[in-house]
DNA sequence: ATAGCTGCAAAATGTTTGCGCGAAA
DNA sequence: TTTCGCGCAAACATTTTGCAGCTAT
């Protein structure tokens, strides 16, 4: 894969990111920037990175758009209802849930995704008056 | 809420699906039978149904396109990363799951959804062969 | 030199919306 | 009869693709 300045920008942005943003987000804030680099780009790029284990895609449910996160290890997401605001989570027991999905269905190579929805605590105050 | 031919079609298609179709899916189904039903009809039938809990919106990872399922009770969702079958999942422990994400956190009214990936039994003896 | 990458525009995909007509209550 | 839902087409949002020229190796 060859170092152009274009993927070297994407890879800057999404690892500058702490919002999990969508790949339309990270276009934004580089075409305020980089005006000359194209939608195209940054969506190849994000792509190529993302299956190069250099950033990572992540999954969530509905569809509102799949977002990038700089971090790469195993962790979950929750997304707060209130203000849309994701932030990471540290999983509980992600082994012994795959294990468990294994033998109750007969599947092989199990692993999961698993998204958090609740209420930030910023948005309970919010609520309280 | 009205009680049309329509809406009474849609509500039918998806109760009779054990497949998790696509809101595409059940267009085609729908439109082989009924080619005079429209796209749009379909579309805001399922949401509809969807909202007054009726049928359910299965939220999947991915951008592959959002699924509708006859059972509007908490299960997960098994999807065969071979042939893209996905089968319906008993969880192993939820409330557990969602306890532990609002003490670690501070969120509240915390839930969650989680898909597993795995290959399926018949997938497996295909590629023994 | 020559793959591979870029920008552009168009296409593809999946879903929603505006509007005038028709049907359910 | 009046309001809500329908069909149609167009709009929309997001992502991918074809292609001709450019650039890192």
């Amino acid at each position: 894969m060859r170092n152009t300045k274009q993927r070297q920008i994407v890879l800057d942005a999404v690892m500058q990111s702490r919002t999990h943003p969508k790949a339309e987000d990270i276009y934004s804030v580089i075409h305020a920037e980089h005006p000359h680099i194209s939608r195209a780009t940054v969506y190849r790029n994000l792509n190529q990175l993302t299956e190069m284990g250099q950033i990572r895609h992540v999954m969530m449910p509905g569809s509102s758009g799949n977002r990038f996160d700089w971090r790469t290890d195993h962790h979950s997401h929750l997304v707060c209802v209130e203000c849309g605001r994701i932030c990471d989570m540290e999983e509980h027991a992600p082994m012994a849930d795959d294990q468990y999905a294994q033998e109750k269905t007969g599947y092989s190579h199990v692993s999961h995704v698993t998204v958090y929805y609740g209420t930030c605590p910023d948005c309970q105050k919010k609520q309280k008056h």
